[in-house]
DNA sequence: TTATTATATAATATTTTAGTTATATAACAA
DNA sequence: TTGTTATATAACTAAAATATTATATAATAA
């Protein structure tokens, strides 16, 4: 699972998530991602390094320019990854919820020692 | 969004989702989650915090031990962000698909000036 | 050819992260 | 009270990430 070590990373930080929001409206190149911020051409283009090695983002040549796009399975590991997480959230609320339901009200002092 | 720069940089690391992933199947204490790992007890404490602040988990207090959860809500901000960049690889692909149903087969020299 | 544009890479400084050992604290057991 | 258990915190080190400036490269324009 090393790849969700990077592709986790390169979300954890604000200005590629703001890249990739921007290529959510369509493909376009370095310069162009670099204006809005307030950062050199060279940090935004590690930034995209950063985007590509996470398999977020694809780049193609087009003569001097090399136009980014989100890459169509970007999120599908993370995707993956969470549902298992929402799968465990979903499924230890059912059981606290037959818990309760077994318990009925009022009977809540179980064995346990300490306070509650 | 700082929180989703904590979600993120919690989720990126081996260590804290495996942590995760032993939540998902119920509540543990600090000893217990660090027992399969070849790693000092501090640092799980340090993993369990950085979880803890990035809303991933819970802890209650139970004599002395320190027993954590998953937190209930623990994916919300992460999912809807992600929902974003989905639906826009979803549209993007639409539009995709429209511009080669719109060209129709083997009419793809367009007025762009670079090869292709 | 020479200059310019778009981008990448290298060297470097700064900050952040992740781990270690040593130590503190609070609850419990004797 | 004294020792032990479960966990946290501090001090420190090493490694990784982020940004900067300076420079390289490759395509285009003149």
């Amino acid at each position: 699972m090393r790849n969700l070590d990077h592709t986790f990373a390169a979300l954890a930080d604000p200005t590629r998530r703001a890249i990739l929001a921007r290529l959510a409206l369509g493909e376009t190149t370095v310069m162009e991602l670099a204006q809005p911020f307030e950062m050199t051409q060279p940090a935004i283009s590690r930034h995209l390094k950063v985007l590509e090695d996470a398999g977020l983002i694809l780049r193609r040549v087009e003569g001097t320019k090399r136009p980014c796009r989100l890459a169509p399975d970007a999120t599908r590991e993370v995707d993956a990854w969470l549902a298992m997480l929402r799968k465990a959230l979903s499924a230890n609320y059912d059981r606290l919820d037959g818990v309760l339901a077994a318990m009925g009200p009022a009977k809540h002092a179980k064995k346990r020692k300490g306070r509650r």
